[in-house]
DNA sequence: GATGAATGAGCCTTCATTCAT
DNA sequence: TATGAATGAAGGCTCATTCAT
């Protein structure tokens, strides 16, 4: 006779790893990082401190748990939608797309994450690399083929990943915005800086009769 | 004892809380706002943790100093910059350009004020407004004249603080960067991302043979 | 290591508790309020700061516990005396013998209590009513049944509380007191001194012919 | 020409010193002895910590001259006013007259005094001879002549002190308390309190048929 | 797996005291 | 005399971590 209680207490380790990430999550977000005791996560997540020190086995781990299982999820999510090439401007809009999409979906686990990353000193992310490479080799691509025009790839790079990185915050200092529009607009957004200059001929100034 | 030191044992109260201000900031630059404990700062200053406490009656009062003066130092830079008048898109220019070089000035002092507007739950700038809303005005008044294209100005105006607010860790993290051409990119690619879409013409809607 | 002093360590919670309480009223009788530091006490009771804090969330919590268990076996143990009625001097004979005689028993708790409570400004007794009120009613149905003198009851009351008040202290600075000897004595002064005044007849003027 | 403010700025070295000493009483009084730093009493005073440190050299050479200076106009005002020598019962009377009459004229200052007596170690009074030891020889002065009845006059004499010192507290928080009032119903309490029993005459022995 | 108890380090803050001016 | 500046000790409290059960 198996009671539903001992299906509880026989939670498997991952689900209480899980259970200790999201309640890490939700005070960081709720209460702000320095209010994030392991006390006050693991009351969140209905278990001791004890207990969650026996699962991660310390603090830090569990910060690096949260990094680590939301750069999966996120890598994930992104794969299958980039792995579709083609054109460059195509690649961007769903680079754009997706990043902005996981974010709004995830928009707690990245606030959180971020917050975890500027204030730790050991927790790191996997991907050492520069995380506007990819972009950065995006915008070069775009601009060998000709379609996008002159402009430092480095730079345009890291205003867009700024972007991106603000999203977290914003989406959840004002749950109620307009997530697609907001997207189709940052999308637009850089499509446009990107663009070539439109020749200099009579009709760039028709503009202006 | 110290009785040659007079030039030092001089010192002013305003010196000694600007030197504790500027400890502040550098030890939150460099060891992270989390290390950052009042007997650190005042270590960094020179003095004692009780004497720190004499200038500054809790530790969030010499945060609020240090976000203070910064606000105060930013409002009289970038004000005698805007004061002239122009065209929108001279205005967003003039807005980025000094928003961008006073950060590469003072990007210590930003990195450290962010951190604490992060962390502290006291810490208020005086400015309530939403930092985006002059930019938003500034945005709308060029579609008005018709210098801009079509956008969403609330949205265009939180990507750009969100490069501008982006750029002190960006300098922190490499000093070494060419700041005139980070800047001169920087309002080049949303100068171009204003600009009214090019008129539909031959070329433009080649792309849909 | 510990493993044999088992007996010690599976010391509940509550026994934990009593040991800290025990400690305040032993340090403050001991060494006076103003050096009854957590420190002290946690030392005291065999235990460490921040253990004491474990078992209670604050300083001011723990002399509030004081406080607290005192009037609760205070108002246990003199309840079950006052209970019998009588007459109002007999009344009075038991009001002061069963307050004075727990005061005997517990005279450092009810010191230490009494420091805590001139002290600190955020422990406070249960009973906010006026100790010296119910004295000062059963002064007035003695006054009412004509076995009581005339006298301002409330005035008398607060006598008769001072008296009280000030026997912990004093049993505390002299143990070898005779402690009956002082209960009685005090019983008699008192009720001497609310008795009806003499009839003036002849043999009390006769005193001073 | 000395202008007013010279005659403030050349204030003696005891006025200086008397308004440290009402300063300290004010602060004890009003905010309790845990709240009286010396910054504070200094502020009350009108002057700085440090030169509140010039003028006594220490904090408890300032709270041990707040107690002197009490024992000083104590003994002053009381040793006039028992110098005509009478009957004990005068004596008592006048004890306790001049004693609750000096101290609803001095309620904060006896107060404050009383706390740094309870608080702090090293003050100490001058008079180190138990304070009822006076009271109790006058006791014992009337029993001998026969005025006062039978009772143990060192019990008598606590419980009458214990009516004295808790009267400056009663004072303080009840500013609006009849004096005269209270007095002469306290003299008269322990005036009933000393006498001899009455004649076993008929009305006496009637309670006991 | 899980918990309560316990510890020790570190932090902010208060405060008496010292000292140069 | 008087003050501001400075120091160091001490206190209350938080918290990550350890451990016995």
């Amino acid at each position: 006779m198996r009671s539903r209680e001992s299906a509880a207490l026989s939670r498997t380790r991952r689900a209480r790893r899980e259970d200790l990430i999201a309640a890490a999550i939700q005070v960081i977000s709720q209460d702000g990082y320095g209010a994030a005791s392991l006390e006050r996560i693991a009351r969140e997540a209905g278990t001791s401190k004890g207990n969650a020190l026996y699962h991660f086995s310390s603090k830090e781990e569990l910060y690096q748990a949260v990094a680590t299982t939301l750069f999966e999820t996120g890598a994930a999510y992104m794969a299958e939608r980039l792995r579709a090439a083609g054109t460059p401007a195509e690649r961007l809009r769903t680079y754009l797309e997706s990043n902005l999409r996981f974010i709004t979906l995830n928009a707690a686990h990245v606030g959180a994450t971020q917050r975890i990353l500027q204030n730790s000193t050991t927790v790191q992310v996997i991907e050492v690399e520069d995380a506007a490479a990819p972009l950065r080799r995006l915008l070069q691509s775009g601009q060998d083929s000709g379609e996008f025009g002159a402009f430092d790839p480095e730079i345009t790079a890291l205003s867009i990943r700024a972007a991106i990185d603000m999203a977290a915050f914003l989406f959840l200092r004002h749950p109620d915005l307009d997530v697609e529009h907001y997207i189709s607009e940052t999308v637009a957004l850089f499509l446009r800086a990107v663009q070539p200059a439109p020749a200099p001929s009579a009709s760039a100034s028709a503009s202006a009769p």
